[in-house]
DNA sequence: CCGTTTATATTCCGCTTGAGAATAAGGCGG
DNA sequence: CCGCCTTATTCTCAAGCGGAATATAAACGG
């Protein structure tokens, strides 16, 4: 096999292997409930159409797709993952999902459109940790991943189970991650615990114990574009495309941990925060928190540029 | 504009949007001359080849394609990004192009096929900073991108290209960042110094002081996977992909300081792949080091599953 | 005026990280 | 055989950072 053999059948063969290209997007934003994913009002959905000829490009697409089925603008926007709907092996047709992740605030919706706002952990209810690791985790998940791991066939693959499920979820003492959200989603689709590893992939979502359904692959999609919000936050200042133009230190907070689905360190979150020099005072205050009076801040766009957040981890040699 | 026009649109199109998709593939390796991308014979290009009806998943399109082109077999692959092409908007073609990285062994090749590598420093001069700051950058780049800063209309452009170059390229006593590889590219398409933003775009690509060029966009695939490899290592261990069976902790570094771009400290180094528990001893020793024989070590691919890479940066409280 | 509530500031300690020096174990030439 | 060169391996130490708890400030309501 040369390659130019090669390079010869990809001409060949460059009109015959169309694909129908889907446009997908995790719209998220943070209002007094948590953390909110968008759903088109049909049904447990994420907004989504194909990408046309007349869109200007991928983002633009989703854009508009977006913006006619709910009526929400996009502020920020970044890709998440490409892959090829294995349940719809068609003989003649492919379809390509491309997903996104997008950030807006609730109060940006427009005029036109009805949309329609969801809890996250209505989808993943074992994810939320602000008050405790939850309760259905340890008394339903749990026996039924140790179920599921005890049912292989072989004592390898029972230990190897076993152990998936313990990092995935912190079991046996091991810490909690919240960024495996989507290593969580998969582990228990594969243990068939999500409705939609069982069910006929047409049927009407429902709710079950182990959170809401979602149609077709949505609800992973969900997971994945949870997954990285919850690392990104880590490194990089997106929280703000989540916050109102001015706010308190505690109102950040309580939104980074909605995000996070876990508590934060007062102090520390603080110091975090200013040593980074990511706000600056707007000199007023708000007095609707109860107490003493909080100093309000804005977010300091400058850091977008001054910084380019430096890698970590490696102990490199200074000139 | 309700949501039902949008939706019965969705359907009505579903026939008429199809587009062409891509699947485009950076391939990395690490020899004695420092770390390699695999290109076609034909020219300076990436291997890639369109996604068919026959391939099972688009991972296995990509391996399809560029063993068929290179004769090299694939290990690790990961998505880095999807992308629109721009520059083929015809009235009824979309070309959507799915880019992968991919590491491998340079020794893996099979019989067939006759891979080419070459250094990525070839494409990219200015990011080799293992022997001290490259004169190129500084004597050549610097001054043609302060030019090109100069050259904005307003003051207020012209302080800004100035700050973006600064911060991509560590001037002005700023730190080099070697995870920037992607935007610096982009900075120096932006002030047309790479050949790809300057020539017709279906001229064969040459070599220039700013680093050979590539055909279409390639390089700047090729800068995203830089990109995504120099960050990724710092908290994967996927530097693994790329070394021999067994190796010495010099080898080992020598490889990251290859992709990476820079030097490291030898003991923080060592200290970092201990106490992370990577690797293990083989036993034997190396004699051909020159001095004082090495210990081989080979990695402990338990880690993979042991370990989900601790998140950091966010002062969680602990319960 | 005092207690309650929340915001903000300060302190302390242990661990990691960056940087350099010290020691070990081969080969080689005298 | 001995000293020297080269590279590998280990140790030390201080500065900085992150985790946790405590202390002070400013509003409100009785």
């Amino acid at each position: 096999m040369d390659q130019t053999k090669g390079l010869r059948k990809h001409r060949a063969n460059a009109t015959t292997n169309k694909v129908k290209a889907d446009l997908i997007a995790v719209v998220v934003a943070v209002n007094e409930i948590g953390p909110c994913v968008l759903t088109i009002a049909k049904g447990p959905a994420l907004p989504s159409g194909p990408f046309e000829l007349a869109h200007r490009s991928l983002q633009s697409g989703l854009r508009a797709w977006v913006e006619l089925q709910t009526g929400q603008p996009l502020g920020y926007i970044e890709q998440l993952y490409t892959f090829a709907d294995r349940d719809r092996i068609d003989a003649n047709e492919r379809v390509i999902s491309i997903s996104y992740l997008a950030l807006t605030r609730q109060e940006d919706a427009g005029a036109s459109g009805q949309p329609s706002w969801a809890s996250w952990y209505d989808y993943f209810p074992w994810e939320d940790h602000r008050s405790g690791t939850p309760r259905m985790m340890l008394e339903e998940l749990r026996p039924r991943l140790l179920e599921w791991a005890g049912n292989a066939d072989d004592g390898a693959t029972r230990f190897d189970r076993q152990r998936r499920a313990a990092v995935a979820f912190g079991f046996d003492d091991r810490p909690w991650n919240e960024d495996l959200t989507l290593q969580r989603y998969e582990l228990l689709y594969e243990a068939a615990l999500v409705e939609e590893a069982t069910g006929d992939p047409n049927a009407a979502p429902t709710a079950s114990a182990s959170g809401k359904a979602m149609v077709a692959d949505h609800r992973r999609i969900l997971a994945t574009g949870i997954a990285r919000l919850r690392s990104k936050i880590k490194y990089r200042p997106v929280v703000f495309e989540l916050m109102r133009p001015t706010f308190t230190l505690l109102q950040l907070q309580r939104a980074v941990e909605a995000l996070a689905g876990r508590l934060i360190n007062k102090p520390n979150f603080r110091r975090l925060v200013e040593q980074q020099e990511l706000v600056e005072e707007t000199g007023e205050t708000s007095l609707d928190t109860g107490g003493r009076p909080a100093k309000l801040y804005r977010f300091r766009h400058a850091v977008l540029d001054e910084r380019a957040a430096a890698g970590t981890k490696l102990p490199v040699m200074r000139p």
